[in-house]
DNA sequence: TGCCAGGCCGGGT
DNA sequence: ACCCGGCATGGC
């Protein structure tokens, strides 16, 4: 058992024991979580919700809807969750390659060899390494680690990776994935949880203290 | 008032 | 292989 497994399961247990089950995206469908992932990128979530409530006023939150629907209306849509432009490009996309290669069935889609399925997710245009593991977890149920600018931090201050490996998408999963069992039910927790006290107690020095984490080893000034 | 949010792409080094 | 500018709304 590495030192650094020790550390990643000790960090989710203090976090699930001062914060609790977030059950991100519980209700939702899967159709609204996959949507739901691609409007939050760089996005507030309040801004994202006003986007998903005027989809689902129009039943557009549904494959065959959004494939029908034109690019303006889609984007008139999704305004409030900002690029908005950008955004409509990459549902479309995303809608585009459901139908043309999993006959609009997102269930077919994210089923199979997990490498496999995550590489056509990042096959498609707009979709990268987070937003691709953000469908896997909390649309496909899937045991793919979710890394954000807050898990980097996180792992980074309690010296987990250095600065440096900090960049590196890949390597923080793996820290992730060679310490925890593949269960997509606690990686869907362990991400929201990371969320919930880096936005709390990260964003700068004086809210550190009160942090589930403050007594594990730590350097401040990352 | 500016900076940032549950990133990604394309172009340039 | 990295670094950077652009995308854009709403909240603090």
């Amino acid at each position: 058992m590495s030192k650094t497994a020790d550390v990643v399961h000790e960090i989710y247990d203090r976090l699930m024991s001062a914060y609790g089950r977030q059950g991100w995206w519980p209700g939702d469908s899967d159709t609204e979580t996959v949507v739901g992932a691609i409007l939050t990128q760089n996005t507030a979530w309040t801004n994202v919700e006003r986007a998903l409530a005027n989809l689902r006023k129009a039943s557009a939150v549904d494959w065959a809807v959004l494939r029908d629907l034109s690019d303006a209306k889609i984007a008139e849509m999704i305004r409030p969750a900002g690029t908005f432009r950008v955004k409509t490009l990459r549902l479309r996309a995303f809608v585009s390659t459901l139908w043309s290669q999993h006959a609009g069935s997102l269930g077919n889609m994210l089923s199979g060899d997990l490498a496999e399925v995550r590489n056509r997710l990042l096959a498609i245009h707009g979709i990268g390494p987070e937003t691709a593991d953000a469908i896997l977890v909390y649309a496909g149920h899937r045991p793919s680690f979710v890394v954000d600018a807050y898990t980097r931090r996180v792992l980074r201050r309690h010296g987990l990776v250095t600065p440096d490996e900090s960049r590196s998408y890949e390597i923080v999963q793996r820290v992730f994935h060679r310490s925890l069992e593949p269960d997509a039910e606690m990686f869907n927790e362990y991400h929201a949880l990371l969320v919930k006290v880096a936005k709390r107690h990260c964003r700068n020095r004086a809210t550190c203290a009160g942090c589930p984490l403050v007594e594990l080893p730590h350097d401040e000034s990352l």
